[in-house]
DNA sequence: GTAAGGATTGGC
DNA sequence: CCAATCCTTACT
């Protein structure tokens, strides 16, 4: 299996976003096992425009990693207890970044995060060098399936009506 | 310095 | 339905 260049990463969110379902996610934990896991949902966020989006606020310390260029890894804290894993695509100024909902094996991003023991230091993680995390090639899967974003209510109807969940 | 609330989950 | 739990952000 061939590891996913940041080059991969380096487009529109939009385009991104749907090619990474099946995508292998492999994690190399502290005790040196290595786990894989497809990728089986994910979400689109878009831009300072995207009211569901973090970085709508504006650039922050929590932020900036997606400010910057495609490849690299976003994780944050919500509820106190769950660790968020998103990968930022696009380039440079141009703050885009693709939430991994699910994972195969586990439903909901928090267990996902759970699971592959996510923590702050994976803020700003290059995936194109790491050797804990990092994501390998496979065949696109074609028959997904697409729906509104979940728990975004709060950024109104334009935006939290955006087809920009996929799944299989 | 202080307060409010969140891209969730599991238990009541 | 609602608590758990703590970091980030927005205000004073």
């Amino acid at each position: 299996m061939k590891r996913l260049p940041n080059k991969f990463f380096q487009r529109d969110v939009l385009q991104v976003a749907p090619e990474l379902l099946g995508k292998i996610l492999v994690r190399c934990f502290p005790n040196g096992t290595e786990k894989r896991y497809a990728i089986t949902e994910v979400e689109a966020y878009r831009g300072a425009e995207d009211l569901a989006c973090h970085a709508a606020k504006g650039r922050t310390v929590r932020t900036t990693v997606m400010f910057g260029e495609g490849g690299h890894v976003y994780v944050y804290l919500i509820y106190g207890m769950y660790w968020m894993l998103n990968f930022v695509t696009s380039t440079e100024n141009i703050p885009q970044a693709v939430l991994i909902r699910s994972i195969e094996g586990f439903s909901g991003p928090g267990r996902l995060g759970r699971e592959l023991q996510l923590d702050k230091t994976f803020y700003g993680e290059n995936l194109g060098i790491s050797d804990r995390l990092w994501i390998e090639d496979a065949p696109v899967i074609t028959n997904y399936q697409i729906s509104t974003r979940i728990g975004v209510d709060y950024a109104g109807d334009e935006w939290a009506g955006k087809p920009w969940r996929y799944y299989f």
